[in-house]
DNA sequence: GCGTTATAGTTTCATTTGAAACCATTTGCA
DNA sequence: TGCAAATGGTTTCAAATGAAACTATAACGC
């Protein structure tokens, strides 16, 4: 009969993953759930999509950015950015002026209609970080920020 | 003047997020950040899109599993299973048989075309998850394990 | 000033993705 | 048995996404 390939000793360096104990798998799978679950509570009831919320949550924070300034600040790409925003104008969401020394530049903000919506966004996406963090002590959770600052330190 | 809506107090529920220090933002941009390096490391070098290591992924661990059970084992939804088998049965690094007592059930396995790449691919990925877990001191790295086991408990 | 290069943002096009409809087979049960 | 409901898997269609090309303005070098 013909070799087989099997899988080697557990232990080698080629042998089959675990992705139940994969960090990268196990980080995908808890970061998607926590995420949808926010979505899932905003995003039919606003008719707002996760990245239009990404930006009105930003701008809900530091008015005033232009469009490059929101993609760096969201981790979203410019296409993105400006599809996202093409929406909100459009949905009178965000208010978008020209620069006065850069006709290139968008200022950007969130409409009175914004903030309305971004105020009752906003607590709901607290409200879902808590659950997570209440499944952890206090210990727990001190470490986790730590250990987040650590590994998202210098880009990723 | 008309009245301006304004970012409330910084502790008040529904003052604007910080992203910087919200835990779903964070989650995601660090599981993005690692699935990203990992994936660089072979999708154009073995034309192998991350669903479809996924797949071979848990192919090379569990050799037998229906479509059904990689979907579940890999989080990814049925339908895209289906295309990432179709291209891996089709690249000849998985075979398909038919279950003898279920038709509709396929019995899957990596072939040994599909051994070789998986055996150059998983090293790979494994050495980016100790990059990233170089980070961390080895206490760090005990409370990350058990907090990720406590997040991810009775799903997500 | 004037041509070149860089930057902000949008559009186009091709690919990816997901939901729902679909087909085949099996299971539950009258 | 035989028929309705459930299950495994694929296909179809519409929406989301990304790369590259494009427009407009600004900055740079001479």
């Amino acid at each position: 009969m013909p070799a087989k390939h099997k899988p080697a000793p557990a232990t080698a360096e080629h042998a089959p993953l675990q992705l139940e104990h994969f960090l990268p798998y196990r980080l995908s799978i808890l970061s998607n759930t926590v995420s949808q679950a926010i979505a899932d509570d905003y995003q039919s009831r606003f008719d707002l999509p996760v990245t239009e919320w990404r930006v009105m949550a930003v701008l809900g924070r530091y008015a005033g950015l232009s469009a490059r300034e929101v993609a760096e600040r969201t981790a979203m790409d410019k296409v993105a950015v400006s599809r996202a925003l093409a929406r909100l104008v459009e949905a009178g969401r965000v208010d978008r002026a020209v620069h006065d020394n850069d006709k290139r530049r968008s200022v950007l903000s969130l409409t009175d209609a914004g903030w309305a919506v971004h105020n009752e966004v906003a607590p709901m996406a607290r409200a879902r970080e808590r659950e997570v963090l209440a499944k952890l002590d206090a210990e727990e959770r001190a470490w986790l920020t730590r250990i987040l600052d650590k590994l998202l330190a210098n880009g990723g």
